[in-house]
DNA sequence: CTTGACCTTCCCATGATGGGAAGCCCCGCA
DNA sequence: TGCGGGGCTTCCCATCATGGGAAGGTCAAG
């Protein structure tokens, strides 16, 4: 494929990477991808290769990867000597990262729906969420360990 | 209870409460509590009540509920003529949003699980996971003749 | 009086994203 | 050739909750 005969503005290259013009600026500025080539007028310079890389992007971002673990699967990309072990690594790793999150949430949550279920939302003043809360529960939830570390 | 008899400074209240000075004089700030009375010295004063109020916001942030929806908890705490269905209507929404939280998490999770499946770790180049990304994915979710397992 | 712990305010950083302003550029149309 | 509209540039600000750290004032114990 001949590079440069087909070179886009960075709206295009938005379009066609599914990554915003602000983003895209962004990950320049913070050295994710390198400097956009140039026209003469200032504007930014998009080949399909950087679109290629853009499309990486947006899909790893998709997949909830922070930006500094997007570096390292970028380097992994190019570089033809990689070992499909190191990336699987760095995968298994924001798996679990993810999972950890979750069981957060979920603790919440659980937490939360105990609560909205020991309230009975009839109209009156009363209310066990505000109870718990308040740290007047009448009765302990979980008999042992207070809610703070 | 009499106020006013055993007033304390940031630390101590921080202490009491779970929450740290830091985020005391930053609730104060932005309004979600009012601002402390002061020694003459200059010093943040700090009784039981506000304590309490603490308290009741360091509980609320650990079951995730963002500071503007703490600041309605804490008006229909304080607000006797409260209905509890309002209370609870605020906790369901809440919980709701985790578990819209939850689902996002768990979407990537199963891709990326999906994904790490896929690749055997094996110290090779060749990788599913880089090739997904970079959008070559060589076999569809449900392998359909593909020369590879 | 010194020392050390504690307090004050103010600024900056996180992480990824967006909004918006001021100003330049480019293309098409009359 | 001139104009208008849309796209591009940079720069600043906001989110959301939290913390780090500096410069300087205060207090209590030794």
């Amino acid at each position: 494929m001949r590079a440069g005969c087909d070179a886009m503005t960075i709206g295009q290259a938005s379009r066609q990477s599914g990554v915003s013009a602000k983003m895209i600026r962004h990950y320049e500025a913070i050295g994710l991808v390198s400097p956009a080539a140039r026209e003469t007028s200032g504007y930014r310079l998009y080949g399909p290769e950087e679109v290629h890389t853009l499309r990486f992007i947006g899909r790893a971002r998709s997949l909830g990867f922070p930006i500094a673990i997007i570096a390292e699967l970028l380097a992994l990309w190019r570089d033809r000597s990689r070992s499909n072990a190191d990336v699987r690594h760095v995968a298994q790793r924001h798996a679990d990262e993810l999972r950890r999150k979750m069981a957060a949430l979920a603790e919440m949550a659980a937490a939360l729906d105990h609560l909205v279920g020991a309230c009975s939302g009839d109209g009156r003043p009363e209310c066990p969420i505000l109870d718990e809360l308040a740290g007047e529960a009448p009765e302990p939830v979980h008999p042992a360990g207070s809610p703070f570390s």
